[in-house]
RNA sequence: GGAGAGGUACCCGAGUGGCCAAAGGGGGCAGACUGUAAAUCUGCUGGCGCUGCCUACGGAGGUUCGAAUCCUCCCCUCUCCA
């Protein structure tokens, strides 16, 4: 810890969506600078998603400063909620995670984040560990530091009560839960999205209630999903996940909009505050051209999950195909056994599993947006013969090499 | 416990006996165009043995030639009262 106040503080900062308080924080990292003792940062995770994506990226990258500024990362892995189970409103029932489960998603996430944080200067803890042994009473107690009205200062369970939709009562439990994680764990400081500015405030009090000095919260904006319009979220279909191929990273980064690639570049790149402006700046005037921005940042992106040369050319493959109409490489290749001398088209999709069903594939047809080596079908009657290989495309991106082998 | 409102396709949301595989919007997919899987425009968007058939409007029965729409019971959500 070498850095001073002030621009320990520049960096913490940028970027953020709300720090409470800064003047608290300040103060803190003013203590640890003279005690030695580095902060204790906090941020958690619910394992029941096991895959993380461009959204909690976010946050990540704004744990990986914190760390770099020399700080104690905790990473908590929300075990004890997401073995309760999902809360209500679902139509479907959830089967509650197993002991097996939250291992493996525990397991997948630690291989996922230290993509970015140091593995060595990173605490993994679950909060299984205190919440499987604290008691009914314990829990009694806990809740009774907490009014309805003030549960229902949060913005979610406010829209919901005065829209008349249900609330649960183990739903209250949650931010109490979390909360008290941060008693337990001492946090000098929690990270969390937006949308957990309430549970992170209610760690405070509750710190307070048991003697300590109460945590800074700081917030990071949602990331937009690739619609632009809502939250990242896997339910939504609308995330980039980080374990994904370079060649989909690359191509769902180029699919977002002009005008998202610009919010993109503020929360995922690692650009410095004044190389933002310039970039925003030029974009505006149109010296920058929106396409070169984007592949930039999406090759940048696929570099820091797949490194530098899965990036080059997962862009120059992007390239063959969106702008010379090529095909990629490595097509997947696939073999069909047919007991015919032939097979309609609309089979054969289904088939090579290129379409779900094959209604969508006669769409598919009709729609012209199947080829045959290069070649536009529109006829859903077409017979392929057997014992040869065929290109198949269908739409812009989905590509597959089919062997038709009729056995008798 | 009583009274009332409601549960529609991936999501939101219309529809109160046949013209309903169900308006409209969102999302998704395809095509055209292009600077990209941007934007814009157009089409499609339950399944199948596809000019027809099957499944579908919380669940199970019933009335009817015919039901998302009417009746009975059940499940779930919300509001007010206790």
């Amino acid at each position: 810890m070498t850095r001073d106040i002030s621009s320990q503080l520049s960096v913490i900062k940028r970027g953020i969506a709300e720090l409470i308080s800064e003047e608290e924080l300040s103060n803190k990292l003013k203590k640890s600078l003279k005690t030695g003792k580095p902060l204790r940062i906090k941020a958690g995770f619910d394992p029941t998603a096991p895959d993380l994506h461009l959204g909690h990226t976010v946050l990540i990258q704004k744990l990986k400063q914190f760390q770099e500024l020399g700080h104690h990362i905790i990473f908590l892995i929300g075990d004890f909620t997401g073995m309760i189970g999902d809360p209500a409103g679902k139509s479907e029932t959830r089967k509650p995670l197993t002991n097996e489960d939250v291992a493996k998603n525990a397991e997948t996430y630690r291989a996922q984040i230290f993509k970015i944080l140091d593995e060595k200067k990173t605490e993994i803890v679950f909060n299984s560990q205190w919440m499987n042994i604290l008691s009914v009473s314990d829990l009694i107690i806990l809740a009774s530091k907490y009014t309805v009205a003030r549960m229902l200062e949060r913005d979610d369970f406010k829209k919901r009560y005065t829209g008349n939709r249900p609330i649960a009562i183990h739903e209250f439990l949650y931010p109490l839960i979390q909360g008290y994680d941060s008693v337990i764990l001492n946090a000098d400081v929690e990270l969390g999205g937006t949308d957990q500015k309430f549970n992170l405030l209610v760690g405070r009090e509750l710190q307070r209630d048991f003697g300590q000095e109460p945590q800074v919260v700081m917030t990071m904006p949602l990331l937009e999903g690739l619609d632009g319009m809502q939250k990242m979220s896997k339910s939504l279909g609308n995330y980039v996940g980080i374990t994904e191929s370079p060649r989909e990273i690359f191509g769902k980064i180029m699919s977002i909009s002009d005008e998202l690639m610009v919010r993109y570049y503020e929360l995922l790149s690692s650009l410095s505050n004044t190389e933002f402006e310039s970039l925003k700046n030029g974009f505006k005037k149109g010296a920058v051209h929106p396409r070169e921005a984007k592949a930039n940042l999406a090759k940048e992106i696929v570099a820091r999950f797949h490194g530098n040369d899965s990036a080059i050319k997962a862009a120059s493959e992007f390239d063959k195909i969106f702008k010379s109409k090529g095909i990629p490489e490595n097509i997947e290749e696939k073999t069909i056994t047919i007991h015919t001398q032939d097979i309609g088209i609309i089979d054969l999709l289904k088939s090579a599993s290129l379409t779900p069903s094959t209604s969508e594939a006669r769409r598919l047809v009709q729609q012209g947006g199947v080829n045959i080596d290069g070649q536009r079908v529109f006829d859903i009657n077409l017979r392929l013969a057997a014992n040869r290989d065929y290109l198949l495309q269908v739409g812009k991106r989905r590509f597959a090499k089919v062997s038709i082998k009729n056995i008798l």
